[in-house]
DNA sequence: TGTACATCAGTGAACGCGCGTTCACTGATGTAC
DNA sequence: TGTACATCAGTGAACGCGCGTTCACTGATGTAC
């Protein structure tokens, strides 16, 4: 039954793309194929090229597409609280939770496409709109901290979120093992201490190294 | 020219591993073909079953030897140094160095095969040794740091070795941006400050946040 | 030590397979009257 | 509004290509005498 409507034809489009944009998460950027994606939309492979110009066009869509999502949950998750720290702690809580790594086709793309991305070619697209992905969440969690200068909000941040990214992609390499929890926990321990107790490292000058690490 | 000696062919098989694993962490498990390991061994792709039995038991066999080279170069480091600390913060300074990011062929297969990881099967024998050489690397790191009790140093040393993590992935998979360096510089600064200054978010209990983050 | 022969490490053509992509075809959709 | 026809979204076979793997072959190696 060929030849649907223009506007199932659209909304056919808007069902790969959205496909695309969770299994490419899941299982990869070179982990899918373009019958797999069609699969999941529930079509045949043959129409892909009426919607898009190759692949790579999809993916560089999918991803683009995946970035806008998680930003919208970034700021929704922050606009429920009522303060700044508060908005932290929960976008802390949500990104390194279980259910985060045990959903990475719903989750943060700079996690899922980081592989991926170590060994893309600096020019390409896919590079570029993740590069303004990160720096995008890099500059909400900047504006969720109180840091004496502009610098030092920064390196909070840049710190703040390469722990976040880390233990969370961790999490996802070792799961299945007790270490997996292990890592999330201790993470988020430190990023959201609700006793002191929790941050079991007190500040040790003998060690040079700072109170929570 | 067929037919080596016995001792050239165990040679050759040696300068396949080799080549193996390097490229296997500079593009990734599955970005490098049998041809292209054999002919960055100087050899032609036929005689790889020889030498073993699937690419798969090369890909094991290399990334056994990443993690054993790993190892080893960290417990070098630590033994030039002659204090605990000064060998944890030489190991952080080796790791989160340029030449460490620029040179994945040569550096922590934890960061190289992170993202294949997160795609592998959990009975796979990958998977075993990536938690195994992850293992090692964390009791390596916890056996430098100073804490009140186990379960501090076992936190300490996941957090420190998440952020470290997270930093050099981040800083490849962001690598050819400013952004790249500048998560380096704000890890490094954190995991080993030289001044009070450099660490420049103070300890603020308004936000309940660490003082280092 | 020298010779004759069996072994086998490496070669390169060939295999089947899955992939990205193309294309002739179909028949419902959309349009012109 | 109804009819006739052009359009074109989706189908599935087919393409070339690179991959992992196999194999007949070669000729130096290693061994038996």
């Amino acid at each position: 039954m060929p030849r649907v409507s223009r506007k199932q034809a659209d909304l056919n489009r808007e069902t790969i793309v959205d496909a695309a944009t969770r299994l490419f998460r899941e299982r990869g950027l070179h982990g899918i194929s373009v019958v797999d994606v069609m699969a999941a939309a529930g079509l045949t492979h043959g129409g892909f090229y009426g919607h898009f110009e190759s692949r790579e066009a999809l993916a560089q869509e999918a991803s683009g597409r995946a970035f806008e999502q998680a930003a919208q949950r970034w700021l929704g998750r922050v606009a429920e609280q009522d303060s700044k720290d508060a908005a932290r702690r929960a976008v802390v809580e949500t990104y390194l939770s279980s259910e985060s790594r045990d959903n990475p086709g719903d989750s943060c793309p700079v996690v899922a496409f980081a592989g991926d991305m170590c060994h893309e070619a600096a020019e390409s697209g896919l590079r570029q709109t993740y590069l303004l992905g990160l720096n995008n969440l890099l500059d909400s969690l900047g504006s969720l901290l109180d840091a004496e200068d502009e610098a030092g909000k920064r390196q909070q941040a840049l710190v703040q979120y390469s722990l976040m990214f880390g233990a969370l992609m961790l999490s996802r390499a070792t799961r299945g093992d007790p270490l997996s929890d292990e890592i999330l926990e201790a993470a988020r321990a430190v990023l959201t201490p609700s006793k002191q107790s929790d941050v079991r490292a007190e500040f040790s000058i003998p060690t040079g190294s700072p109170a929570c690490l």
